[in-house]
DNA sequence: ACAAACTGAATGAACGTTCATTCCTTGGGT
DNA sequence: ACCCAAGGAATGAACGTTCATTCAGTTTGT
């Protein structure tokens, strides 16, 4: 097996268990025997376990943002942008759970607040979709005029909300639902 | 000091400490310090770890409710009972940031796997004076006629969210701006 | 004087990380 | 074809630290 594979069968392993055992209930010794390979080894790929905790993390925010950016075409109008951005987000986190509980536990630990408070400054030059979004928005008199912070609640709460609730059992999130939840929080959002 | 007084202490200590660094950040004997106490001296209180952190979460628990109930008024129009409930619910995890965090946390942890959800609101038997709301506000055609859940998540999912970002310095919540973030959520429950 | 409450050093388990050693691949020399 | 040295990758036992918990001894209240 080469060294590529062996980084990600580690990262594999990773997310399965600190998903599934939170970020305290997984020691490098399991992560490492789930990825059939030594303790040792894991240090070969990652200089420590906050590293590899943020690697994971960059890695399912970047394949998120892969599907964002997938389907967004420039210039579409803002309120197909708004629906796009959400239902990828919504349809990204139904279809993979274990990503889901692993970037929830991810933002309510010492690691998030830290990684939430560059991003919402805007420091490392990435694209962020929705904070352009939202800013058109504004500008164009489209979408209420409040602080980014609280338009990205208005959205991303009841989504992330939702997709606990349907993960957990509690709601069976289909399409036509999904687009119904979709509308309602544009109406949140919009002027 | 009489005995009840200790437990007290304890119980301060730790909702503070763990509260703030994490349940995993705050040693026993760091809580036993900033409480007054020798470290032995918790388990005279407490069978372990384990117990006082959920005895604490108990208690939080019934104070919350308390305070929610309190500032449920009947007979008032469903639009005014929308923004009572709110800003209640909103102005108590602002003014109890400290046990707003230790309950956010205590849900995102193997302790509140199986409390999981909107205990909060009271769920099952109790008093459910948002159900309420939102099944009145459906049946008059005021409020989308969409699942329970979906309306709790659009009103729930941004108050929260938003009170951790106030906590956590990324926003102000001013009285004008919790009244304007009131409406949005309105926005997204009505019809 | 007795019991209950309290103390805090000692204990041992759990864990992240290290590093001396072994394994494996590669390619140059014969 | 075969051998062998080189060095990167992998190993896993051992280390040092952190912590919850214990308990023999001390203080406090009655």
């Amino acid at each position: 097996m080469s060294k590529i594979d062996k980084r990600h069968e580690i990262m594999h392993a990773a997310l399965e268990l600190l998903a599934e055992q939170g970020f305290h209930g997984a020691p490098m010794a399991q992560i490492a025997s789930h990825a059939g390979v030594a303790a040792g080894t894991i240090y070969c790929h990652f200089e420590s376990r906050d590293v590899l905790i943020r690697e994971l993390y960059n890695d399912i925010e970047g394949r998120i943002n892969a599907q964002i950016e997938e389907g967004a075409a420039a210039g579409i109008p803002i309120r197909h942008r708004f629906n796009l951005v959400c239902s990828v987000l919504l349809n990204y986190f139904i279809d993979h759970s274990r990503e889901f509980r692993y970037v929830e536990q991810f933002h309510n630990s010492p690691y998030g607040t830290e990684h939430r408070r560059d991003k919402l400054l805007g420091r490392n030059g990435e694209t962020q979709p929705c904070r352009d979004l939202f800013l058109l928005g504004i500008s164009e008199g489209v979408i209420k005029d409040l602080p980014l912070v609280v338009l990205y609640a208005m959205t991303f709460g009841p989504l992330v909300a939702l997709a606990r609730d349907h993960i957990l059992g509690f709601v069976v999130l289909d399409k036509t639902l999904i687009e119904r939840i979709i509308d309602a929080c544009w109406d949140g959002v919009k002027r």
